[in-house]
DNA sequence: CATGAATGAGCGTTCATTCAT
DNA sequence: GATGAATGAACGCTCATTCAT
């Protein structure tokens, strides 16, 4: 029943423009809702579009969240790789820089920051196994940085010693989205006196 | 296509003896799965029972679910309790002492763990909530222990550390428990060098 | 695990006096909730006893319910043979007793007749059929009355009056039940001014 | 044991046309069997069409029948008013023109009057709060018709005589469903000779 | 005679996905 | 390239009924 009165502009857009427009969408979704709450309906609405034109995009509805995901991992990625051209020096000052970027990732893109650290769920089988994989290669990045940092540290090592402090980071971003009166700063001191100076600092007679 | 096998005679079981296996079963699906990949059929089929006798001895799948994440928990503490009566001591030890009972914990009853920790959604509505509290209960637990060896610290600073550490230690449960060949003294060993020494003591020219 | 301390007394009770209990609860359950609101749970818990007695004493649940119908009715039937035995004048009298007896049945056993005249609803297929024909049987009865005291009127002439009666009467008592503070004396004449008076002898000018 | 019949290539249809066929199949199933009876299988399986496509033209089967009883309703209302628009004059003429419109929509609607009139029982809730305010309707109808017609008579009485006549008409209609050779004006003549007129006509020496 | 553990069939509903247009 | 009608496979849950004890 077309025509009454020119029915909306008909938006025409590039391939490329609807795709990265239904991909905002979905980050949203999912961030929010996590990848058990969203829906294709959900996805679809947000962009005005209707649900079948996700398929002409998008594979299905897990192809949708593993690019998420994955468009989420890339950003912080990127912000990681400008800290560390940023600074060369001392490993503290590595290790602050390179925190200072996760925390601002968390602030600035929160929805995708909630799409990687899955605050929603992960799903199971190989969909759950490769986002997984994107999640946790954070702990990789960190174990990187440190082996070349001070080299000569037994790998395993390295490796525990990584995922203490990605795992501390992301539960403190946690606190943090929580608490959102708190400072970058202060969430960046507060990280650094725990797993740099190490806790003992605060017991006196040591 | 009827009973290729044989269609066994009915088992029956006492009250809690079935109730106790279907937890059993909840446990390791909820574990494996997550909130939202457990199915009624799952927990059902990997007992050998009708969906419907899930019923007869839990309310519905939410109260499966709060059950487990209840009974984890209450594992959880009781280690968590036997370990502060053995130690007053120096807060180091005590902080080892915890951690230590934390990690015997992931690997003694790693289903447990699996449910408490579940990188798996939590449900939406009160079910959550109180599904929630019990999860992150141990961050809390940290910050008390925390607050009390060192007294006068700011408490959103202390909230902090402590989630810091639970997030750590969490995550270097998981890298552990995909690394089976590694002891629990060495794991604590390096949870402690991290949170406790601080990573700077890698250092040498500082 | 018996025998803690004497448990209940062991109700013993012949099978007559089993079966009319369970037979009075299946009524009220049956009339508070009609048939498709009525379970095997709710009137074995009614008697205290276990769901499986109820299948020892009636075969089905549908059984239960033919049984609770034709109770219902005989009850019904006794008092319209008591109304008739008193009364054999005038044709207005028997109708005034009769309805009187009717109308008395619902004060008096509310439940039965809230099983009987369907407050609640007819199940579908064979079973549905018998109860209809058990609730219809009024009609049929007051044909019976009537074409005795009017006879030579034509049998489907008659048949048409008794459904309008029965109708009439059944619609008034489901209002009667909303309104209790009504007497069963103004009901019945209520009942009579319309049926047996005719409306017409309200408009003055006829 | 997929497709013995051919699996017919997915009729489509608008959706205007597929809601009215939708409907339609639900009202013969819900005058059938009742509200308890009738379920989405069964009005999907009538229409040719998946269950789950019921829910893209109703929320639920609750509002399928709250549809269905409205529908019905709005139906039998355009009746009385076409009805009452012809006749202003006598209130005998007045109620006969009303019955007429209601046994002519009997005959002519029986399905629907099926779902108004059903034996069926109502759904607990606000649904059938709704339901049966549209179902019983008819006898506030009469009753304001009477009460303008015979202006002073104690509403109470009113009331008592609507619903005597409400009852009697449906139920008469109950019966005339079963006699279908019964012509329409032969009906309505036994309804006005017994609610009109009285059955004290037929007693000579009165 | 009576219990209570266990089953199986069915229901309302949701949602990813397909396909005719 | 885009729509929207339609499907099919689950899922949580209820309940009449059976059967071992």
């Amino acid at each position: 029943m077309p025509s009454t009165a020119a029915a909306q502009p008909r938006r025409r857009m590039s391939k490329e423009a609807r795709r990265a427009k239904l991909l905002a969408a979905a980050q949203d979704v999912f961030g929010e809702l996590g990848y058990n709450g969203a829906t294709m309906e959900l996805i679809a609405a947000r962009t005005g579009v209707a649900r079948s034109l996700l398929y002409e995009h998008f594979g299905s509805l897990d192809d949708i969240y593993v690019e998420c995901v994955r468009a989420a991992r890339a950003e912080l990625d990127a912000r990681f790789f400008d800290a560390s051209i940023v600074n060369q020096g001392h490993p503290r000052d590595q290790l602050r820089a390179g925190i200072t970027a996760y925390f601002r990732f968390v602030s600035e893109h929160g929805r995708s920051w909630d799409v990687l650290s899955g605050t929603g769920a992960l799903p199971a089988g190989p969909i759950g196994e490769l986002a997984s994989e994107l999640r946790f290669r954070t702990a990789d990045q960190i174990a990187a940085l440190f082996s070349q940092a001070v080299p000569g540290v037994d790998p395993d090592e390295v490796n525990a010693y990584a995922h203490v402090v990605s795992g501390g980071g992301e539960q403190l971003a946690r606190w943090w989205r929580r608490h959102p009166g708190v400072t970058l700063e202060t969430v960046v001191d507060r990280f650094m006196a725990a797993v740099w100076d190490g806790l003992h600092s605060f017991v006196s007679d040591e």
